[in-house]
DNA sequence: TCTTTGGTTCATAATTTTGAGAACCAAATT
DNA sequence: AATTTGGTTCTCAAAATTATGAACCAAAGA
């Protein structure tokens, strides 16, 4: 890994990395792997290899190899090889949205599980609260019930 | 505030708190937060009082006062008063999943928003990865824009 | 066999987050 | 006027998270 110069950012690319950094941060990345998925998004190139990250965003080697993994392990990024080229090739998964709704929905469900056994611990004392907490755990239902058909739909839809 | 003796929890209880905490952790609030809003969901009073939380968690006064204030703040919980009694009584907002799905939907948006940006930022050097980013796109405009139909339909639903 | 490449892992440092405890404060009570 | 109540705010310590740099390692190349 010799020190290859690297394709330089623009201010606004700098900017646009960070902000997609920010929102992941806000979803519960680190830092540095929020900037990853920034740079990942925002770079023309198929596939970015470990050293143009590093170098591009100056974060240290051990900090790229933790958050590629990851990132892998969460099934957000990707990589492509090539014959004869030890590189990995690093991009964003994109066709994912199918299992990360289904991701985000059984989340939902496994907390109305737990809403659901706090209703049953509590009893009747306070049939109000019960009835809106069901109310929640029945709208979280809806949810789940209903998102395949709205991904059905949206695939028909585009399919046009 | 002075030593009131508190209900004590049963080990059920406990651990449901923990569990109702630790999904909170899980998105985002700190673990004594999350651990407050087990307890407001599975203690059968219609509301607790700073003190009741307090002890009850065993936390301290400061960690209390800024969980109830953060959470106030991101209005998931809200308090009553009563005459003649300067305590609050805290508990779960229970009417607010309404505006939750929005304020997701918004976030969700927003990021959509970023993405447009880095697709015209990086031009059309890659097509194939505009077209995926822009199907991504796509997918969470439909969903903000379906997402009311479907809690109409829930409210339909219910009404049943 | 020796070196380079493309990383991973380890020890540890820097930073951030979280919570405790004490001091403080305004309103209500005595 | 003094005290109690129901908190808030400040300072600081502990703990957790994140990132660094160096050591390490296996596979490939010279």
């Amino acid at each position: 890994m010799k020190g290859t110069i690297v394709a330089q950012l623009t201010e606004e690319q700098r900017q646009l990395i960070e902000k997609i950094g920010i929102f992941h941060e806000q979803q519960g990345f680190p830092p540095a792997t929020g900037r990853i998925m920034g740079l990942l998004f925002v770079s023309d190139k198929p596939g970015l290899s470990f050293e143009e990250i590093l170098e591009t965003l100056n974060i240290s080697k051990s900090a790229t190899s933790n958050a590629l993994n990851m990132l892998l392990q969460m099934r957000v990024i990707e990589y492509t090889t090539f014959p004869g080229d030890r590189k990995r090739y690093f991009s964003v998964l994109l066709d994912n949205w199918h299992q990360e709704v289904i991701n985000k929905m059984e989340s939902i469900l496994g907390f109305s599980k737990l809403l659901r056994q706090a209703n049953e611990m509590r009893g009747n004392v306070n049939p109000e609260m019960n009835e809106k907490v069901l109310e929640r755990i029945e709208f979280m239902e809806f949810l789940s019930k209903e998102v395949p058909a709205l991904m059905q739909k949206w695939l028909k839809e585009r399919q046009k």
